[in-house]
DNA sequence: GTATCTGCAAATCCTTTGCAAGTCA
DNA sequence: TGACTTGCAAAGGATTTGCAGATAC
């Protein structure tokens, strides 16, 4: 994945320090299928470096969130979770009953994006977005 | 309002007691013009009655959202904002430079609800959705 | 070498829970 | 009266912070 190091070497031109700790929270965040919660990552870094502490996962989720190389996203009941900005940009359609949760492409709204531009003039921030519902299966009982 | 008695007489219906606790954080979330926090619902109930206790106002909004006639909308960063369900449903653009929230109505987006049915056969609860982006004056920066 | 980063422990914030006392119907 | 509600205090979980020691560059 060269998507670890294109932020590796973002962190290290703007002066910040590449350490181990940061690349394996990176790790983690990439090889998380869709997005992963801090809790998580935690969880995961451990298993390789025990002596990790989650402060530090929170700091680095913090630094790498304000440099914008990663997004978080809202997942409705005080759950976040953190996806690499490079990964490219999508919805998610969440089940409220079984918490499935769909992928859907960014293009899948952009209709949105521009009524509410035209109507509104607001410029929506579209690029992560978490819809609940009832998915296929759910709705069928 | 007959908003807060409506409510009452259904808890009442329902085996629930009155009590004048309830009663005072039903008034706080009516009276509000948007959407208010737990915190904000007890900031204001203390006012009047200092010896309500926070948790009662959790209990009682657990309550009231449990028997849908309140509805619960994410803000973000943790924050929740609670509504009247026969106050309308509506959506929120929350502006996320000036934290501006500008109301929309629920017809804006039931195209979004169709898009998704259609291609996804997801059933979207679109009732009160907050999106984040620049309201208008912002943009303007 | 030195400014940055980390681990540790404690603090903080928001929310929940157990229980005895209070109160609505 | 009696079940439902409340206040209180304490617990809980997630996140943040202060600081001394460790480490990247």
């Amino acid at each position: 994945m060269d998507s670890i190091r294109d932020i590796a070497s973002q962190l290290s031109r703007k002066g910040y320090r590449i350490t181990p700790q940061r690349m394996m929270i990176l790790e983690s965040i990439e090889n998380s299928d869709t997005h992963i919660a801090a809790e998580d990552i935690y969880a995961q870094v451990i298993k390789k470096y025990p002596r990790v502490n989650i402060s530090t996962v929170y700091r680095t989720l913090d630094l790498l969130k304000q440099l914008g190389l990663i997004y978080e996203i809202d997942l409705g009941e005080g759950k976040i979770g953190y996806h690499p900005e490079n990964k490219g940009h999508h919805h998610h359609l969440i089940c409220r009953k079984c918490n499935a949760i769909i992928d859907i492409n960014e293009s899948a709204l952009f209709s949105v994006k521009a009524v509410l531009l035209q109507a509104f003039n607001f410029d929506a921030d579209l690029k992560h977005l978490a819809l609940f519902g009832l998915c296929e299966k759910c709705r069928e009982d």
